[in-house]
DNA sequence: TCAGTTCTTGACTTCAAGGTCAAGAATGGT
DNA sequence: ACCATTCTTGACCTTGAAGTCAAGAACTGA
């Protein structure tokens, strides 16, 4: 009952994630917000009660959509060291060809809040621990396949490619050339 | 002639420099500044003229302290591997032991504001540039004393090295237990 | 059709960010 | 002693950030 709603909240929020995705979360005002969803202020605060809890949506909408399509592209058939390159080449790539060289939302906000914002804190350790562990269970793969040789630690190798992944994302944020991504993505693929 | 200042400009940097280590440029306010510096307004826009020209003198600052510090921490004789070792243990435990887990300015800075501020940009390259042909000095180095495989190609390995700092600066950043830092540092040691 | 409810808009409020400026203080030169 | 110069302070200014609210629109059930 009552009037309804004339957006939809989900597509906001994947407006408002665009925004302060790019912006960062103190860069982004209120007005960038109704202006990217195409609502009134009023609208926003009654659905989303304040900026700081759309934000919050925001990042989880990022996970939701970004990181869990990072762990699912890991998934595909074939072997497992040729998914492991094809998945850093597929973020190097990517993240270089976005004109707004956006990065990685978890990685920008672990810079920017880290520490000031429990929330954001708590959601960016979870998104770090899933792919931390997606790449374990990767390396687990390959050494039940024989590609990855069995005396090797998974846990540490996991740690290592989540610190790889970071470590690019916010290269590739100041990087001009591909060139640097590249190499770091061949010691790493090679040195497994 | 006429009145001298009352504080030191070097100094009032390197406060500063702590401020927008601490909060990021937008989450600094002109306030915090003159707080963290003891002056008032005046002096502060007098003798610096904007926030942004602060910001900038405060990144050179922490150019010549710290990044040239770890550059001269992998110049201490000894081993090569150890030296390297040794190093990013430092780092790790500085970050960790840091109660405001600031991390790394360079890689905060890269984080807010890539792609968005030139001058900011454009210091932290040369910042990056820097720390990547020191560790690419130290591949050589293991390379002429035996310590590394000659095949191996140090622009690669330098690439791969600062990749590892930065996302390990990152990653201390989120990271409550030391294991995991400690896994990505025995990783990468352990693949050279 | 009317009552109750929920949504929408945008003007409005409050507060602070970023910066300016006038008044006066401390210097050196003459 | 006085002047030009530079520095210092804090009140003041303008703008915009973050959020609120009154008025009205769109819906549902009775």
């Amino acid at each position: 009952m009552g009037r309804p709603k004339q957006f939809d909240p989900d597509v906001a929020v994947e407006h408002a994630m665009d925004v302060f995705w790019r912006k960062g979360y103190a860069g982004t005002t209120p007005q960038d917000l109704v202006d990217a969803i195409g609502i009134g202020k009023g609208s926003l605060y009654n659905t989303f009660g304040s900026k700081h809890a759309l934000f919050e949506r925001a990042l989880r909408c990022y996970h939701d959509s970004q990181a869990v399509a990072l762990i699912e592209m890991l998934d595909e058939p074939g072997p497992v060291k040729a998914r492991l390159r094809k998945t850093l080449e597929f973020l190097a790539e990517m993240d270089l060809a976005d004109p707004d060289r956006r990065g990685c939302m978890a990685v920008n906000t672990a810079a920017e809040l880290a520490g000031t914002d429990q929330v954001a804190t708590e959601l960016v350790q979870r998104m770090f621990a899933r792919t931390e562990d997606a790449f374990r269970a990767l390396i687990e793969e390959g050494q039940r396949s024989g590609e990855i040789a069995p005396e090797r630690d998974p846990a540490a190798l996991g740690s290592l490619l989540l610190n790889t992944v970071v470590g690019l994302r916010l290269l590739a944020r100041v990087t001009e050339s591909p060139d640097r991504l590249v190499r770091v993505i061949d010691a790493t693929v090679g040195s497994l």
